[in-house]
DNA sequence: AAACGTTATGTCAATACAAACATAACGATT
DNA sequence: AATCGTTATGTTTGTATTGACATAACGTTT
C-alpha cells in the first residue's frame, strides 16, 4: 500500500444551514477576475469562458447571497465597468483564509495517515 | 458579517499524481453497502440506486485502481453474491479516517475564521 | 447624433451524466 | 432439466448543466 502516489484533493463551499451552496471556488475566482480586470466582460475572457455565462453565475450568487457583490456600470467611454463591494471583496478574503488553512491541515493528516 | 449561520461543506477524494480521479465518498460509500448487504444488488437496492449503475460504478473504480475490490461469484443457491478483497476494506478504513480527521481540523479553522 | 464597449437577458443547441429497459449467462438446489 | 436471484452488459431515454447565438439598452466621448 505504498501509495504516496496518490494525492488528496478536496473541495470546499459555504452552504446556508438549510443546504443552500452559495460559493466556493468558482465563484470566488469569478470575483478575483473582476477585481483584476474591471469588467465582468475582460474578466470572462480571462477565464476563458462566455460572458453570458459569468452574468448568469454572478447573478445566482447575489440573489442567493442577497447582497449585491458588484457596483456595475454600462455606458461611458470605456463602455462601463464593475467593481466590487466591501462586502465581495470580505467574502473573498475569509474564503481564501480558510480553504487556505484546510488545505494546510489536510495536508499534514494525509502525510500522518499514508505514510 | 456575523454568519455563524453560514456552514463550511467539503468534498475530499483522492486522485492519482496525474490528475485521475480515483475515489471519493460515493465509491466508498457503495463498497460500504456490498460490504453490510453481501450483493451489489442488494446494496444498490439499499442505496435507492439501479444495479446497472452501480455496476459501472464498480467497474470504472476497479479499472482505474488497477486491483480488484470484489470477488464475484454468480449461480448457487442465492444467485450470487460479492464480498469485499481486503485492499479495498483497507482503503475504507484509510479513506474514512482521513475524511473525518479533516472535517474535524475544518470545523476548528471555520469557528476560527467566522468567529 | 454616431460610435464604441460594456451591461443585461432571452433562447436554443450541445453535451454530459444518470436512470430505466432489456437480455444473457451462471450455477447450486429442487 | 427447471427455477431462482445474482452478476454482466448493451442500448435507450431522460434530464440537467453548460455553451453559443442574438439583441437591446446605456452613457460618455467624438
Amino acid at each position: 500500500m505504498e501509495n504516496t502516489h496518490f494525492k488528496v484533493r478536496m473541495r470546499v463551499w459555504i452552504e446556508t444551514e438549510t443546504g443552500e451552496t452559495l460559493y466556493g471556488e468558482g465563484q470566488i475566482g469569478i470575483l478575483e477576475a473582476i477585481e483584476k480586470e474591471g469588467s465582468i466582460n475582460a474578466a470572462a475572457k480571462s477565464l476563458g469562458m462566455g460572458y453570458r455565462s459569468m452574468w448568469g453565475r454572478l447573478k445566482k450568487i447575489e440573489q442567493r447571497i442577497g447582497t449585491p457583490l458588484l457596483v456595475r456600470r454600462k455606458g461611458g467611454v470605456l463602455g462601463g465597468e464593475s467593481v466590487l463591494t466591501s462586502e465581495a471583496k470580505l467574502m473573498i478574503e475569509k474564503f481564501r483564509q480558510l480553504q487556505q488553512q484546510i488545505n494546510d491541515a489536510a495536508k499534514k493528516i494525509h502525510t500522518c495517515i499514508y505514510s
